[in-house]
DNA sequence: GATAAGATAGTAATAGATTACTTACTTTTG
DNA sequence: CAAAAGTAAGTAATCTATTACTATCTTATC
C-alpha cells in the first residue's frame, strides 16, 4: 500500500466527499456549493465525483445521512445514564452545541434544504431527522413533567420548538457576528433562560 | 391615464419588483430566485428589470431596505404606548410573528443573506437590521429589570438572542411542517415559555 | 511470487442548460 | 417629439453531467 495512493476505494472517497461538503458549508452558502468546489477541495477533477455519486443530490443525500447518524448518536449518548430529565435536556443541548461548533455548516445546510420547493429526498431526510430529534425532546420533557422537575402545565410541543429555536438563535447570532466560537460562549446563558422557562417554579 | 398602462413609472416598477421577490421567497429557496422568475411574476421580460436596477444585488438591496423599514416600524408601533416592558416585549413578539406570517419568505431571505461569504451590501444591511432590532430588545429588557418585572439577574444579551431564536424556531417548525399558518398558532405557547424564562419568579 | 487480465478510479474535454447582464430596436407616455 | 419603459435576441460565464480515454489497484493463474 503506497503512502499517497492516487486511487482510493469508493467508500473512502464517498466519506471524503461528505467531509469536503461539510467543510465547505462552513465557509459559504450551502446552496452555492458546486461540484467543482467539492472536487477541488478533495484534490480531484470535477468529473471524478460522478464515479461515486450519480447526481449532486445523491451527494447531499449522503451528507444528510452522515449528519443524521452523528447528531442523533451524540445526543443519545449525552442523555444516557442521566437520571434527571432536566439534566439530560441540558446535556443534549450542550452536545448539540458542541456538534454545531465543530461543524458550523451543518445547521445552515439543514435550514437550506428545508427551503427547497417540492419533495426532494435530501429535504425529506432533514424533516425526518428533526422529527426524530423532536421525539426525543418530547420524551424527556414528558418525563420531566412526571418527575415534577418541569412545570406540570408545560406545553410540551411549544417546549420542543423552543429548544430547537434556542439553538437556531445561537447559530443566527454567530452568523451576524461572523464568529462561530460565539455559539459555545453564549450557549449556557441561553439555556439558563430556557431552563427557567420550562422548570418547576416552586 | 389609461386603465392598464403597459409602461409603469420607475418607482412603481421598483416597488412591484420588491413585492415579486418577497412573494417568490415564500415559495422557494431565496438564493435560487432568478431574474427570469422575478420578471415572469411581474409579466415582464427578464431584460426589463435592468432598466430599473443595475444588478441583481441592487434588487436584493431594495428588498432589504423594504424589509428593514417595515419590520422596524411595525415593532416600534407595537411597543408604542405600552407601559409594561414585559407586555411590550409580547406585543413586539406578536407583531413580528404577524409580519412573518404575512411574508413567510422574509426570515428565510435574511438567513440566506447572512450565509453569503464576504461583505456584500445586502448582507451588511441584514446585519444592521438585526443589530437595530436587538438594540430595541435590550432596551425593553433593561427597562423590565428596572421595573422589577424581569429577573434582576437576567442576562440581557442571552435574553435578546433567545427572543430572536424563539421566532427562528417557529419559522423552522413551519418549514418542516410545510405549513406557514403554524407559526401564528404555535407562537403564544412559545412566548409563554420565553416569558417565564425571563420573568421575575416572585 | 511474478504477471497478465479485468475491474476500479482517475483525467481532460466538452455538451447542454441556465445564469446575469447587454445591446439594438420598438412602444408608450407626457 | 423626446424621454422613459419595454422587447427580443444574444453574450459570456458557470453549472451539472457525460464521454473517451488513461492510470492504478486487485486478483487469479502459472
Amino acid at each position: 500500500m503506497s503512502e499517497h495512493p492516487k486511487h482510493l476505494p469508493a467508500d473512502e472517497r464517498r466519506a471524503a466527499t461528505v467531509e469536503a461538503v461539510i467543510n465547505l458549508a462552513a465557509e459559504q452558502n450551502p446552496s452555492d456549493i458546486t461540484t467543482t468546489a467539492i472536487a477541488q477541495r478533495m484534490g480531484l477533477t470535477q468529473g471524478a465525483l460522478f464515479r461515486h455519486f450519480p447526481t449532486k443530490d445523491a451527494i447531499l443525500e449522503a451528507v444528510m445521512t452522515w449528519v443524521a447518524e452523528r447528531l442523533l448518536s451524540r445526543i443519545d449518548k449525552a442523555a444516557q445514564n442521566i437520571v434527571s430529565p432536566l439534566a439530560a435536556l441540558e446535556a443534549v443541548f450542550m452536545a448539540h452545541i458542541d456538534f454545531v461548533s465543530e461543524h458550523p455548516g451543518v445547521p445552515r445546510m439543514l435550514f437550506g434544504e428545508l427551503q427547497r420547493p417540492g419533495e426532494t429526498l435530501p429535504k425529506r431526510m432533514v424533516q425526518t431527522l428533526i422529527q426524530r430529534y423532536a421525539e426525543r425532546l418530547r420524551h424527556l420533557l414528558a418525563r420531566g413533567k412526571a418527575t415534577g422537575e418541569l412545570d406540570a402545565s408545560l406545553d410540551i410541543e411549544a417546549a420542543s420548538v423552543s429548544f430547537i429555536g434556542a439553538i437556531q438563535g445561537l447559530v443566527m447570532q454567530s452568523l451576524i457576528a461572523g464568529d462561530a466560537a460565539r455559539i459555545r460562549r453564549d450557549a449556557p446563558g441561553v439555556f439558563a433562560i430556557y431552563r427557567r422557562g420550562i422548570g418547576n417554579a416552586s
